[in-house]
DNA sequence: TGCCGGAAGTTGTCCGGACATATTGCGGAG
DNA sequence: CTCCGCAATATGTCCGGACAACTTCCGGCA
């Protein structure tokens, strides 16, 4: 009989094997341990503004990692625009000031940004999407989905820093009466309740005048400018899972992003 | 004497060592020139959308590389969008359709946008930003900037697609005289020609009302929305080289972009 | 004093190998 | 015929090593 387990410890250790630092029960790969722990560092200022990180070597000793391992975390702290790195030179801590705004360029800075807000919603049942909202979000016209609307704020009862329209994929239907409101995305609960994962969002931006019932719901004058995002949520083939359309007041949001140079 | 060189061929083929396919004079690394030929096939057809792209082994053989080489260009055709992988499963063309609209994720796409338009700007000499400006752009009060300003548009004299402010480091100053009208960007022009790379850019993303001067330009009506972009460009010290705010009409520009879990 | 060149240190590129884990297809058992 | 399980295959994770290219610093030389 074989037993599936992540790694085997043997009695002869042979060299290059991979063998880790302590046996890992959790699933997550020994870069994303290795990255939380810098992120950690960072975040609680045992590394300030500025300050050269351990060099990676300094690192793989550390961690008992080899460089790939090290090199990977560091990549992807880089892609979250934490540090600076320098062939020759080394790594710096360099945020610039991310904490202050809402930094939203891949799905973990995504959820950091719904983790600071609330979401009350309330479902309307299944609809079909007409031919301009079809085009807009790039479906075929007359497709069904679930519609669910609701309001974004950061205390709940605070004023609002968006509304939305969510449009869910018919077959998850069965689970959106247990999506419950809070900190947590509908997309993160679909995915958790039905056991898959979202692969990709695609985001389309613009800037539009509010509407009637945008412009009330979120106490701005009507036709005042708002910054309409349309989010497209697609599992591993490729597939719709969810739509969101999201409107922001133009005088109290701003979406920021950034992108390093390899 | 030494002379540098990317790769020294020796008499003996020591195994495992590096040695290119062909000999490497161009500076840029193989993996970028491997995505550089996937993305061309892509491109024009040879790969369509939905077909299986060659496993990661098949392109070791078919370009001569290791496997770290193949996995580090693919890497970069899924952070553009252009591909999807699966564990298992393998990797497969998924553009989105991508090509009819604006991506703007990273500093490459940022700069396919710009050769799809043209940009025409004058220049108006050094200007010190007042506080309210200096907080938006996270920049000392009073600092000092050469400052022009322009309009981009798809075809020359089309329908304006924007209108800039940019403000340049003043120690970039002699080199503002030589930029040039047109499809590439000012901050591209100024790397090459003081010998600088752009490592960093941020941006916000804002809906405002238009003024009367914006309004005028796009030819949109006073107060209508538009899409206000501050793009701050920064070298590998982190030191500031260029700021842009851009205003974009909201029934004519939307900002596309998505993001890809590992 | 000032400049040049080399040594040391750091990140970038690249290799070959090994094993883990997910998917797919096929054949055998029922 | 259907379903289970295994083999083949693909990508993901991880190792150790080697060399390239760039920065920084320091000492020697003019």
């Amino acid at each position: 009989m074989i037993i599936k387990r992540n790694y085997v410890i043997s009695d002869t250790q042979i060299p290059g094997k991979q063998m880790p630092h302590r046996p890992n029960d959790a699933t997550s790969p020994r870069y994303v341990q290795v990255a939380d722990e810098l992120r950690a560092a960072i975040s609680n200022g045992q590394f300030g503004e500025g300050d050269q990180l351990p060099t990676e070597s300094m690192l793989c000793d550390r961690h008992g990692v080899s460089r790939f391992t090290v090199r990977e975390a560091l990549r992807r702290l880089q892609a979250e625009g934490l540090i600076r790195r320098r062939r020759g030179s080394g790594t710096i801590v360099d945020t610039g000031g991310q904490v202050l705004r809402q930094p939203l360029s891949d799905i973990g800075e995504l959820l950091q940004y719904a983790a600071g807000s609330e979401f009350l919603f309330s479902v309307h049942g299944i609809v079909s999407l007409g031919e301009t909202s079809a085009a807009e979000f790039r479906v075929p016209s007359g497709s069904r989905w679930v519609h669910l609307s609701g309001i974004r704020s950061i205390s709940p009862g605070g004023p609002a820093v968006a509304v939305s329209d969510v449009f869910i994929n018919p077959v998850l239907e069965c689970y959106v009466a247990g999506l419950r409101p809070g900190r947590q995305t509908l997309f993160e609960q679909l995915a958790a309740a039905a056991g898959f994962r979202i692969a990709r969002v695609e985001q389309d931006i613009r800037a539009v005048a509010a509407g009637g019932r945008e412009a009330a719901a979120l106490g701005v004058a009507r036709r005042a400018p708002v910054l309409r995002i349309v989010r497209v949520y697609r599992d591993d083939d490729g597939r719709i899972v969810e739509i969101s359309v999201s409107s922001h007041p133009g005088d109290r949001f701003t979406y920021s992003m950034h992108s390093d140079q390899a």
